[in-house]
DNA sequence: CAAGCCGGTAACTAAACAGTTACTTGATGG
DNA sequence: CCATCAAGTAACTGTTTAGTTACCGGCTTG
């Protein structure tokens, strides 16, 4: 793919005239790609239009399917890229070398904030457990991309345990799905929950409560 | 509503053969109500199809109509009813009135165990906050069935707190909100988790475990 | 400068869908 | 035994939708 003097094409690179709303591949893939994601988080799988995802990328269909197959190949492409780049982020916290309570309270931190940040990725999650990881489970890309968290959790807790701060039967996985509990419950359930309990819970002060909240249970949950 | 000898109609009320696959409008209505759960649970209010609706209870779509509106209005009648039902359970427990230690377990318990019991809810909750509580917000029956349940824990937390029990910062909202979370988030996104992390997180021994911890962290929270 | 390829447009098609209408059946009451 | 009314059926309609096809135009290369 790097462009190695190669023949293929593209010799004299479009001189000048950097962009005069042309023609660009990489440009128009990307658009799509991006609305898409809107269009699916907003939507769903089965309410996201595809005339609205060529529209929003500022498209059409013809080059969608040129791209991406059809929707549901489209679909899974959204996913596996909004895994990436989380996993990715979340890798460069650097946990495992960190002192214990400070490393679990920084991931407790970075999940509730990249969550705050991305609804985005909240919402695709849902859709795909709403259709039990139908297209999740055919990702070939996304099987080891999640074992090095857990790996790095496990050095961190070990380290825990034995200074003392940390409880014996604290468990990796059982601290990762607590923070993730806490953080997406609050958003992904916002609506509902701020509709029955008459409360705004989006406010920048219930959200600074919630976030010291999600820290201190966290840590209330495996310190000794 | 009650049969209070009214002359309005069924006189001889079908005096014998007590079901003849005749016609029975409480029967059909409550059909396509059960239907109607199942097929917005499963596929979301975009995905949910009323001809699908209709087959499932035995009936057709101009029974559903007549007795519903639209699909809109059956999808609100069904997400109301869903509430109320578990808002009717939970305050059988009466939580206000027990132990402040053993009230707290008990409602996290019942919460997961209701969670656990009815995937029906769970997806209605993700399907509505998908769309931003667009529907329950035009609800009017629900505003007030929701502030008993924090009524009974702001008792159960304050009396905790009188007896040196609990830590004085505990919230009412927060508490509840972390016992949901930890609920929800295990169950309805399990799909997806048992994929990315290779573990099947369903089986009997993983529900169990869950359990337990779900009692922990929500005491080790609260208490002093 | 001619051939053809590639990024892009727009109109089309077949199927699926929410909602409607015209009709059937059977119980009741005069 | 006939008129009425409500429960229920099934075929229809207009619209929306995923996916396709026929075409355009400019750039690259021989």
């Amino acid at each position: 793919m790097s462009d190695s003097g190669e023949s293929v094409k593209r010799k004299t690179k479009r001189p000048s005239a950097e962009r005069t709303t042309q023609r660009d591949p990489e440009r128009t893939r990307a658009a799509i790609l991006e609305a898409a994601t809107k269009e699916f988080a907003e939507n769903g799988m089965g309410g996201a239009r595809v005339d609205s995802i060529a529209e929003r990328a500022g498209t059409n269909k013809r080059m969608l399917y040129h791209y991406f197959g059809d929707k549901e190949q489209l679909y899974l492409r959204v996913l596996e890229e909004a895994y990436v780049r989380i996993r990715t982020a979340e890798r460069a916290l650097n946990i495992g070398t960190r002192d214990p309570e400070e490393g679990i309270g920084e991931l407790a931190l970075f999940t509730w904030r990249y969550f705050l940040q991305h609804p985005e990725f909240l919402s695709l999650l849902g859709t795909e457990n709403l259709h039990r990881a139908r297209w999740l489970r055919q990702s070939v890309r996304l099987k080891e991309l999640h074992s090095h968290l857990i790996g790095e959790l496990s050095q961190v807790l070990e380290e825990g345990k034995k200074s003392g701060v940390f409880i014996e039967t604290a468990d990796p996985l059982h601290v990762y799905l607590t923070i993730a509990s806490l953080g997406y419950f609050y958003l992904s359930n916002q609506y509902t929950l701020s509709t029955i309990f008459g409360r705004d819970l989006i406010t920048p002060a219930n959200l600074e409560a919630w976030e010291r909240h999600i820290v201190h249970v966290t840590l209330a949950s495996i310190k000794r």
